[in-house]
DNA sequence: GATTTATCTGACCAGCAAGTCACTTAGACC
DNA sequence: GGTCTAAGTGACTTGCTGGTCAGATAAATC
């Protein structure tokens, strides 16, 4: 028999097991959705046993929640201590713009917004729990900026709700693609700064101060 | 015993089974999601049995297949065809625009739209299918226009592709907001009519001629 | 080293839904 | 009315996964 100490099958981490569970959830949820994840993976990735998980996490939906709280309540929380700077309109637009696209390009961001987006019908508390926390928040914030440019004469006047939402639609639905580039040939090779840039350009050209509000081409 | 003539407890009606299917099927699968969506529903909803679904389709897969078939593939050709008619650059746009938004405020663009963007990686050769022969074709088909328009001076001069890109960015993105706005107090009332003049005039400020490509703000 | 206990494991159970098939029945044809 | 068969049924099988729990084990304490 040989003498080398022997490794035990498996240790005792009550303070590193959440954050490993939370991790791998993130992964298994990133890649499979909500409801065809399987605990068994997260588990395996995890590198621990099914029965484990549940000693910290009392069912699945409780998991998801965890993993939401840090992760997009996270991103919440750091923008909203960003927008207490109070900086030049534009600067922090831009800024704003700059923290936004590399959220977006995270893999997290694709994840929840395919999640939100479709599988949770079946848990009407979380979704309009996302919709106002999350989706309205931020819209709000992005509407502050937007209304500071305009009184620094930066941009024309419009509504300033309408104009978040065209922010966000050009962001989101622009980093939904920039996941799936690998689909789309026509996207495959745009760099993701160009592609930021492109969205950038196109919503200032369309809230520049001399272009007036509703053209004379309708 | 009653002499009232007995109805037959089910009918023959092998013309009529696949449309019926076909049409509890869309009903399900916009409701629940692919994997979510029962086929004793879709039987039930059809009026018939479970195992009559599998005399006319030979798995869940095939029938969601058919049911895309019937559905998004319909609108396609039917946009190919209005592409046909050779109009003035302008007055094509505005009328794919409503178009599009009527098709986008359809029950069907949103189930469609969730399933293809979440549940179709177990797929991938039926993502792959929409993304090309839906998505960059209805580009290409939009790109066609928007070049004309710059040809005739009625848009300033950029990469079509680009422009093409903010334009569908902009209708996908409010058509899932429009389907959920019982969820967003700040859409809640906005008609639909209102939100397309919206994204309409916001696309047409950033395409004018007057406006330069680069703004000085950046 | 013996004892104890918090931590962890994985076989197991329960429930659900896709897909099957032996049987039933509408209704056509004689 | 009798016979035949295409059309339809629904109980059953199969496979899978969330959740449980009796037992195993690391490691702390005596």
């Amino acid at each position: 028999m040989s003498e080398t100490p022997v490794q035990p099958r498996w240790r005792r981490l009550p303070e590193e097991r959440p954050k490993q569970i939370l991790d791998a959830a993130l992964a298994v949820f990133a890649e499979r959705g909500l409801s065809a994840a399987r605990l068994d993976d997260i588990a395996r990735l995890a590198g621990l046993s099914k029965g484990t998980i549940y000693l910290y996490f009392p069912n699945k939906e409780e998991l998801f929640r965890e993993v939401v709280r840090t992760t997009v309540i996270a991103y919440i929380a750091r923008a909203e201590v960003f927008f207490e700077s109070e900086r030049d309109a534009l600067q922090s637009l831009q800024a704003w713009m700059d923290g936004y696209w590399t959220w977006l390009r995270s893999p997290v961001f694709p994840a929840m917004h395919r999640i939100f987006n479709s599988e949770l019908r079946a848990f009407p508390d979380l979704a309009a729990f996302y919709a106002t926390e999350v989706i309205e928040r931020a819209q709000r914030l992005v509407c502050g900026m937007i209304e500071r440019a305009m009184d620094d004469g930066t941009f024309r006047r419009m509504e300033p709700l309408v104009a978040a939402r065209m922010l966000s639609a050009l962001f989101v639905t622009h980093a939904m693609w920039y996941h799936q580039r690998n689909c789309f040939k026509s996207i495959a090779d745009v760099p993701n700064d160009v592609m930021l840039a492109q969205i950038r350009d196109f919503f200032f050209t369309a809230m520049r101060q001399d272009a007036s509000g509703v053209s004379q081409l309708a």
